[in-house]
DNA sequence: TTATTACCGAACACATTGTTCTATAATATT
DNA sequence: AATATTATAGAACAATGTGTTCGGTAATAA
């Protein structure tokens, strides 16, 4: 790829991130987007489609740092944080969260954000089929197992939204707790 | 209340909850809605301040109509369906949500309606805190309650959200079934 | 060095929003 | 029933945002 359009993407994606922290997604324009890029309009219409293709690459690029780590056990990622057993993935999950990388807060947290939401529970349902065995298997008897997956990513992701909105006061560590008992 | 005004009022209405049914609500412009309901543009605009406004009073006209049903339990409303016992107001919800009133279900399930979720969400918060016992109350000394509430509302929720993804196949008692075993 | 390709920036058509105005018709008041 | 009030239609309007087009310029690849 071409030196330039990396740059310009790049370019594009920070000033997108920059702007996610300070309003929410559906509140940010084009034009907004290409003055603090520093980039024509031409250009950022060459590289995007819309403002929502925009969002998905954001998300793609975003997903594949942070769940990939968790597929592949063997990154040196994982090591980061030293956590074993079968609450890992999830813990994991909430430190990275935590740090709060490219602003992934604000995007779970915001209003109008429905796609991001789409793709964050797209790559946990991934997550969640691989250690579906954590969560008492014989459940599965008694309700349908689509039911129970959708509950598992639905618990997750409201667990990470009522943390934010409550200032995350509480460690990863005490909301995996709270995670794994409601479930 | 000036007669015309009810008329334009409910003619506005009606247009819009037709519109839910073919569209998301952000797609929906003010335009088509004044053009449904044969209202002229200004006229739109003395009733509603905005679209958001139009969203929040239909809300809050159609929770007023399901939730204070609810709260008020001698209202002949609640005899419309016979139902006891202590899953009572989540069964008579999803009996509720069944019949598709008012387009509930375009609402609950589409994308861009984090209002009207907000709405939804807060008179059900409302509901739960009435009967919080039926969820095991011994929980509480091991999950702080407001984590607990939230999660209550939110498994709710989600149990819609899933029911209308899947075409509603199941019924309203296997549904509070479900619900009832996961929480 | 040359050809390619991405970029800028301005202009453009288009859609949507929300406001303002006047004439008209429905309603409330007496 | 006559009069005053008030909501409405309809059109025009500015303001904002979207997505496209185009010609000149500069960076990159060959």
């Amino acid at each position: 790829m071409d030196r330039r359009q990396r740059k310009t993407r790049e370019a594009i994606f920070k000033a997108f991130t920059e702007l996610l922290s300070q309003k929410d997604f559906n509140q940010i324009t084009v034009g907004e987007i290409i003055d603090n890029a520093n980039v024509g309009r031409a250009t950022f219409y060459t590289h995007f489609e819309t403002k929502d293709f925009l969002l998905k690459e954001f998300c793609e690029e975003l997903f594949c740092h942070i769940f990939d780590a968790e597929e592949n056990t063997n990154y040196e990622h994982r090591h980061i944080f030293e956590c074993d057993g079968s609450d890992a993935p999830f813990l994991h999950l909430f430190r990275h969260l935590q740090k709060n990388d490219n602003n992934i807060l604000a995007l779970l947290s915001s209003q109008n954000n429905e796609l991001f939401l789409r793709y964050f529970r797209a790559n946990l349902e991934i997550l969640v089929e691989e250690h579906l065995n954590i969560f008492e298997p014989q459940r599965h008897k008694i309700i349908p197992l689509p039911f129970w997956k959708n509950y598992i990513v639905a618990t997750f992701v409201e667990t990470i939204r009522w943390w934010i909105k409550n200032d995350m006061k509480e460690s990863p560590e005490i909301l995996t707790d709270y995670f794994l008992k409601v479930v």
